[in-house]
Parts: structure tokens; C-alpha cells; sequence
DNA sequence: CCGGCCGCAAACATCCGATGAATCCCGCTA
DNA sequence: TAGCGGGATTCATCGGATGTTTGCGGCCGG
């Protein structure tokens, strides 16, 4: 193709070449078409998809800005993707989970602050096996997450979130759920806890590695 | 905002539930735009969206049909916006890659085939220190693509593939020819490669962690 | 009967202009 | 000075017109 494309392109060489910086307000869209010498309708087709990926961000009423461009962006990016291989190919993204996680946990250890530790010993309150699909899923997300945010890395943070949307997440749980394995994931959640408190880097390596490759065995057995 | 983002999710959905499969062909705008309720024109930005991301493919004068829907997406979304995050935050990156590069050969060097080991060795072929950047960086970028692809997993494949994009590879060497270290990074190229050949996974993710950690570090003082 | 050429029809590409709706900002008023 | 319009700006959505590309089927010659 051709002109919304070439728009596209010449939109993220602004970027790139600094010329557009996180924040910034582009022009409207007729002064934009015309300068980039294509229609509006062709411009607003270039933005709508650059706003998918949320590089752009477009106010209606006011005006179309950059976004902050941070590592959020590849949460987004991914996460679509993601959404559309479940059932799929679910155990190869599992198997870079199984990558992704312990390495993270591992780093985080060495770098989680007390806040955090409280923070992550908070998700656990009211939390048993008899606690409904809905809050175990939230609880289960916001543990990783707390524990990837740790890491002081932006793009893992993304990445695992993306990696284990909340979707997924929930079909996981529920079988869970119903082998009766709920304590035993949070027997785990607490043993990760007390490992990243104690700061011993190699045993939260070691737990998450089994935390994830349990859930990731029962899912095989399961399809 | 509405109607166009409704048309997204719609579409979305519609893949979800297996109303539209991989290769499938959409209908016409004209048909499509009337069933979901809304204009030719705001439809078309729901596309152009889908197709970014490679969702969906669109083929003037033909029709718009639904991608194979793989891992190659992830490849796509990622890269787009690896690429926006150059300079800015290229160690963090290189973080994540760190952790998945050698993990990734660990997995390779269980399942990596003779025609794979012949293939890299091939890549190894007319390369030397006085090769030009150009061809230095396509070999680099075939060498750790032919292990990855090893993995069997193409999730890994395209997540590597889009965080060692070419323009960031092709900085790094550029500056890595400068420092005379090309001839380094290719001795670490022939160990893992032979590594490889013994089917030594521990040796392998050694040396692997060994080079990627070489290319960081030089590229953390260089910045 | 087979293969190639031609032209029609289908489908996307692009553009234009009009109307609606949300937001912002400035000036007016109490 | 604080609050309230109201106009100007900007995006949202629509419908239609015209151009290009592609696919396909039919026609013609070998």
C-alpha cells in the first residue's frame, strides 16, 4: 500500500528523529494531511493505528498528543496479541513465562524494598481456598506484579503482565479451582514471600520456577 | 471514544469466538460497515488498525482476509515499538534479552538439528574482521535467529527477533568495529556454535550469558 | 482440447465536504 | 475575584464520488 502507510512511517521517523517528543500535540488533522500531503480521512486511518498501540493518544475536542512512550506501550502491543493465541499456543507463551518470571523474581530479590514486601504480604490477607474465581485471579496478578515492578525493569514488568493476561488467568484459575489446588498455589505465593523477605535470591529463583512449571504441567494435562 | 473501537473489539471478538478463522476473508467494507452499523470510512480506521498489528491483511482489489494469526505477531507489535524506545532505554532491553538469549540456547542445544549446525556454521563463512558492518550485523542478526528458531518455540523466536532489532544491532556494531572487537565476538560466536555441536546446554547458556553480557557492558560504558 | 489474451466486475484506495460533539479558553458579569 | 457563558478549535462520523488493482470467466487461436 501506499499513502496511510508512508503517513505512518513518517509519523514515527518524527518520533524518532525527535522532531515529535512524549507529550507533544500534533497538528490538527487538516493542517497535518496537508503538510504530509494526503486526506484527512488517509491521516485519521494512519493515526487510528498508531492509536492501537498507543503511541498516540487522541483527545476528541482538543487534540492528538504522543504518548509518553514509555514501556507501557509494549504492554499494550503484546497483550492484544496475546489475547488472540489463548487456547492456541497457550503452553509455548507459558514456556517464556517460565523463562520470564523466575529470572525477574531473582533480580527482584536483591532489589525489593520493605514497602513492597508489605505490599505483597497485603495481597494475601483474606485470601484462602474459599475466596471467589474473580478475587484469587486479581490477588494472583497483583502478587506477580508487585514482584516484577520490583525488578526495576519497565519492559519485563510489560511483558509478564502481558504474558499472563488477566484472561488467560482466569480460565487457569478456574481449573485450578475446581482440582481443589488453591491452597497449595498460595502455600507457594507464601513461600515466594518469605524467600524474597530473607532476600535469598536462589530460593525465590527456585519456588517461582516451580510456582510457574506447576501451574504450566497442570495446563498440559488439562487440553 | 466509540464507534470505531467498537468495530475493533467487534472483530476482535468475532476471531475469538471462531466466527473468523486464519485465512478467512472478511466481507466487503461496504457489507461489513452496514452490519456492524457504522460507515465505510470509520470502518476502514478499524482496519487499518488490525492491520498494523498484522491482524488483519488487507489485498487491494481483492479483499481483506485474517492473518495466520502466529507468533509472528508478537514479532510486528513488538519491534514497532522496540523500535521508538532506541536510545532511551536500550539497557533495559538488552536486560530482557539477557535473560532470554540464553535460556533460549539452553532450550536449543537439546533439540538443535545437523542441518541447523551446518546452517550456523554457514552464517560463520567469509565472515571476518574485515568484513564490512553491513554484512557483519545480517550475520549476527542469522547467527542468534538460527538458535532461537532451535528453541521450538515462536514466541521466543519473534520476541528475540524484534528486541535485537537490526538498527539497534547495527549501532552496536558499528561501535563494537571501532573498538576492534569484532574478532572477539566471533571466536564467542565459534565456542557457542561448537557448544552447540556437543550438545553441552549448561556451556552453552554459559557462554551465550557471557556474550550478550560482553555486548551490554560495552554498551554501558559507550553510553 | 488446451492455453493465452481481453475485458468486466468486485473490492480496496483515496479524496472531499458537511454536520455533529466535546473541549478549551477568553471575556463578561455579578 | 470567582463563576458563567459562548465562540473557536478540534476530533468523530458519515455518505458519496472516482481511481486502481486484482480475480475470474469467457472468447479466440493453435
Amino acid at each position: 500500500m501506499a499513502v496511510t502507510d508512508e503517513a505512518i512511517d513518517k509519523i514515527k521517523e518524527m518520533l524518532l528523529r525527535g522532531e515529535l517528543k512524549a507529550g507533544d500535540r500534533l497538528p490538527p488533522e487538516k493542517e497535518l494531511s496537508d503538510r504530509l500531503g494526503l486526506s484527512r480521512s488517509s491521516l485519521r486511518e494512519a493515526v487510528k493505528a498508531l492509536e492501537l498501540i498507543r503511541v498516540l493518544d487522541v483527545r476528541r475536542g482538543d487534540g492528538t498528543y504522543v504518548t509518553s512512550l514509555d514501556a507501557k506501550l509494549l504492554n499494550e502491543a503484546v497483550a492484544f496479541v496475546v489475547e488472540l493465541h489463548q487456547d492456541k499456543s497457550i503452553l509455548e507463551l507459558f514456556e517464556v513465562r517460565r523463562i520470564l518470571e523466575p529470572a525477574t523474581a531473582f533480580i527482584a530479590a536483591s532489589k525489593i524494598s520493605s514497602a513492597e514486601l508489605l505490599e505483597l504480604r497485603a495481597t494475601m490477607d483474606g485470601i484462602d481456598e474459599h475466596t471467589d474465581v474473580e478475587e484469587l485471579v486479581a490477588h494472583d496478578l497483583e502478587f506477580h506484579r508487585i514482584i516484577s515492578r520490583a525488578a526495576g525493569n519497565a519492559y519485563l514488568e510489560s511483558l509478564l503482565d502481558a504474558l499472563s493476561g488477566s484472561t488467560v488467568r482466569a480460565r487457569i484459575w478456574r481449573g485450578l479451582t475446581q482440582d481443589r489446588a488453591v491452597a497449595h498455589t498460595l502455600a507457594e505465593h507464601k513461600a515466594i514471600a518469605d524467600a524474597l523477605a530473607r532476600g535469598d535470591a536462589e530460593l525465590v529463583r527456585a519456588l517461582v520456577t516451580v510456582h510457574i512449571s506447576g501451574v504450566e504441567s497442570w495446563l498440559r494435562q488439562a487440553l
